[in-house]
RNA sequence: GGCCCCUUCGUCUAGUGGUCCAGGACGUCAGGUUCUCAUCCUGAAGAUCGCGGGUUCGACUCCCGCAGGGGUCACCA
């Protein structure tokens, strides 16, 4: 199976130095796991180089369904192989956000060290893995030094690309695949750097048939190029890690995004170098938006919808950005949803087989608030309380406070047309605030400017000055609209709306808008739920002294 | 540029040879109920299934070509 040269154990040494444990001793280490049949190993591997991506979020979102689902084991592993692009905090970030969007993994780093048994989780925890089996595969010939900088390679890349030649280090392009020992001993003499190269036996002229599970069956070229195991800094590349530490830690299946689709006949071939069983793979769709005529994948520094924390933020339940998710990754969701409406998303039976081939859907916030909205609607008061103050704690105290300040009256006005998931008005927790902040009185003081429209100032008066001297909190709401009738009759508005429509100069106004100047010196708004909902709410004390503002003295 | 993948209403999609002159959801528009808003109800517009060829009695569904879009060709993941 090898070909060129196998280096000599003393050069070899000089490259790798041998490790405490052989590979050996490491499979020994990492047991397959007692699992029930079926059972699927997923694992998430985000990279810590910025905030945490929508996309990471979707795949962490399908690899825990999938895990629970099938008795499985769902992880997270940080691939911090890149120190040059890795960001300050970024680690931390994603642990807390998976956790925030309650997906906690079962097996992964955690703060202070690891959770699981298969572990490190974290790439630069594993050298003497990688190393070992790089070790391994220099002594049977599967992988070769290469002394050249990356200013020759860079120049030998254009001259290809120049020439119309097909880039890459393979062929008569791997200037170092086959150069004796003796060069080998003389570069390492000289002190010269140099990266550890796999020692491809692919054609690149050859197809090779591969099964995705998302894609299906699909034809792709072999791979030839010799590609970098070890870098010049002693890190592994993903694809030697990825071959590596899903082998040891069993993944069953590699769920990651599509642009690696083209690397699995490469990820195939290594596999078989390395001495392990390939894996099973499943290539998701990226998440796209539009811009301007065409359409691309969500970036990370462009796009603050890229950004998990940007949903946080704005105050979208992360219920409903699961479940938004869940709905772009299997479209039948949403009659599932409507079928079962009291069960957890997690309780979808998912396929990854129905997840879309195509190359990827364009994000729509549209459908995201629709979720939210429904969500939000359908919430009980008291778990709507306990989720808009956690998000306030975070993100708008002042409103934590005044939403804590009674949870038994807070809870009261969050009820009021909610039997059912009636009043969808709110889409995150951020618009809590201003369709429902007028009901607390700290709030409610700040507001300066009630427009009471075309309403002279007089009828205003008198219609405030009628009703408190009316007003009975015990009046059904018949007989408070009754009233409210009533009292605008004799001040000049007709009780009968679609007859002031017919007939405007008639009258002052209609009842709507006899209303309509109790909603806004009561809310400072034109817009409200219910007027005898919000009333009742309120309560008898609270209207007065608020209304009392409007009245004639 | 080479290679790979994809292509159904504005968007997400259902659809695997006849049940589809294509179904649903979101969005949009119109009307109705209503104290405003949000609901709710009714209805409408919206895809000649990217284009062109085949195969077939019959194609959105199979085959070929083309076009468009996406991905990939790093000592980044």
């Amino acid at each position: 199976m090898t070909s060129g040269h196998i280096l000599s154990t003393a050069t070899i040494d000089r490259l790798i130095l041998p490790g405490e444990l052989s590979v050996q001793e490491i499979e020994a280490s990492y047991p397959a796991r007692a699992l029930p049949a079926g059972a699927e190993v997923m694992r998430t591997a985000p990279s810590p180089t910025g905030y945490l991506h929508i996309g990471t979020l979707y795949t962490a979102l399908i690899c825990k369904i999938v895990a629970r689902q099938t008795g499985g084991i769902y992880a997270l592993r940080m691939e911090d192989t890149d120190q040059k692009r890795e960001v300050e905090g970024a680690r931390e970030l994603i642990m807390e956000l998976l956790e925030d969007f309650d997906l906690m993994y079962d097996e992964g780093p955690v703060v202070g060290g690891d959770k699981g048994e298969y572990g490190p989780y974290t790439q630069s925890q594993r050298g003497n893995l990688y190393y070992a089996y790089v070790r391994r595969m220099l002594e049977q010939g599967h992988a070769y030094p290469c002394f050249m900088t990356p200013e020759e390679l860079e120049t030998m890349v254009a001259g290809q690309i120049q020439q119309k030649i097909r880039p890459g280090y393979y062929g008569q392009w791997a200037a170092w695949r086959d150069r004796p020992e003796t060069e080998v001993i003389a570069a390492l003499d000289a002190g010269k750097p140099f990266v550890i190269r796999f020692r491809s036996l692919g054609n690149g002229n050859k197809k090779r048939v591969v099964e995705d599970r998302i894609k299906g069956r699909k034809e792709l070229p072999e791979n030839d190029n010799n590609i970098v195991l070890i870098k010049r800094d002693g890190l592994p590349t993903y694809h030697l890690a990825h071959i590596v530490d899903d082998h040891l830690m069993h993944t069953t299946t590699v769920l990651r995004a599509d642009e690696w689709f083209s690397s699995v006949t490469l990820h195939i071939q290594l596999a078989e170098a390395v001495g392990v069983a390939p894996f099973t793979y499943a290539h998701i769709a990226p998440i796209q938006k539009m811009d301007g005529s065409s359409r691309r994948k969500l970036s990370k520094r462009k796009d603050p919808e890229a950004s998990a924390s940007t949903y946080l933020q704005q105050g979208y339940p992360t219920v409903a950005v699961a479940e938004y998710l869940l709905l772009l990754a299997n479209s039948n969701f949403e009659d599932w949803r409507v079928e079962n409406p009291g069960k957890s998303y997690l309780d979808f039976p998912f396929r990854l087989e129905k997840m879309q081939k195509n190359s990827g859907a364009l994000i729509s916030l549209q459908k995201l608030d629709d979720i939210s909205q429904n969500y939000l609607a359908k919430l009980a008061p008291g778990e709507l309380l306990s989720q808009a103050s956690e998000w306030a704690g975070r993100f708008d105290q002042a409103l934590q406070i005044t939403l804590q300040a009674n949870p038994s009256y807070t809870e009261k006005v969050f009820n009021i047309e909610r039997s059912g998931g009636q009043r969808k008005d709110i889409t995150k927790f951020s618009e809590l605030r201003g369709a429902y902040g007028f009901f607390f009185d700290d709030i409610y003081k700040q507001i300066t400017d009630f427009d009471f429209g075309q309403i002279e100032k007089s009828d205003v008066a008198a219609i405030i000055t009628a009703f408190l001297q009316t007003y009975n909190l015990n009046h059904t709401q018949e007989e408070w609209f009754e009233n409210i009738k009533r009292l605008g009759s004799q001040l000049g508005f007709t009780p009968n709306t679609r007859e002031y429509r017919q007939n405007p100069d008639a009258f002052k106004g209609s009842v709507a808008e006899v209303a309509m100047v109790l909603r806004v010196a009561l809310t400072g708004r034109n817009r409200s739920p219910n007027l005898y909902d919000v009333m009742q709410v309120m309560g008898k004390e609270r209207l007065t002294v608020r209304l009392s503002h409007f009245a004639s003295t």
